[in-house]
DNA sequence: ACATTATATTCACATATGCTAATATATAAA
DNA sequence: TTTATATATTAGCATATGTGAATATAATGT
C-alpha cells in the first residue's frame, strides 16, 4: 500500500480534473460534445459532415475524448456510435454553451 | 443550446469557450484558482508557499490566467494581489472541485 | 543611493498538441 | 472473393506548452 500524504492526494485529484478539462478544452471537441448532447449519440460520419473537417481529424479528437473517459464507443455494423459517458464533462459543456 | 445552422457564427464562440477552459485545465492553475476562491484574493508569495513550486513558475501561470481574463491583478505596495474576475471560470472550478 | 523584498520576464529545452496525407482495418454487400 | 463503406492508425511537421535558471523590474526601507 502506498501512503499518500494529503498533499499528494490533492495533487492527484487536481491532475485528474485537469485531464478532463484539457480533453474538453478544444473548439472542435466542444462542438463534438455539443452534438452528442443534442443528439444523445452519433457516428463519425455525421460528426464529420457537421463539422466539415477531415475524417481522420474527427477520429483523433474522438480518440482523445475516449481515452479521457468522456465518451464511449459502440460498434453497430460498420459504424461506430459515440456517446457521452462522463456526466461531469457533460455538465461542464452544458454550462459553457448555455452561457 | 447551440444553433448548428449558423456554423460560422458559433465557431468563434467555441474558440472563446475553449480558451477559457484551456486556461483552467492545468493542475497548478486549478490549485491557484481554488486558493483564490477560498481566500478571495492572494499575492504571489502566498500562492508560491502553498504550492511549493518556484516563483517564476507561479508568475507564469498567473500570467496565463490573467491574459485569459480569468484573474485580475492589483498592485498594493510591493505585492500584487490576484483575484478571480471571470465568474464563468469560477463556477467551473467550483463545480470541478465540489465533485 | 543602496539594499531588500516581491514579482515579472527571458531564454533554452523538452514534451505535447494539432493538422494533413497516406495507409490500414473492419464490416457488409455483391 | 472482390468491392465499397466506415473508421482508425501512422508518420511527418509545425506550433504550443511547461519548466527551471538566470535576470530584470518595481516598490519600499535604511
Amino acid at each position: 500500500m502506498i501512503d499518500f500524504s494529503k498533499k499528494e492526494e490533492i495533487k492527484h485529484r487536481l491532475e485528474e480534473k485537469a485531464e478532463i478539462l484539457k480533453a474538453i478544452a478544444h473548439p472542435t471537441r466542444l462542438c463534438i460534445l455539443a452534438m452528442l448532447i443534442r443528439d444523445s449519440e452519433s457516428n463519425v460520419t455525421d460528426i464529420q459532415c457537421c463539422l466539415d473537417i477531415p475524417q481522420p481529424t474527427v477520429s483523433q479528437h474522438l480518440s482523445k475524448l475516449k481515452s479521457a473517459g468522456i465518451v464511449g464507443a459502440e460498434r453497430s455494423g460498420t459504424e461506430i456510435i459515440y456517446s457521452i459517458k462522463n456526466d461531469e464533462a457533460r455538465k461542464i459543456v452544458e454550462f459553457m454553451l448555455d452561457k
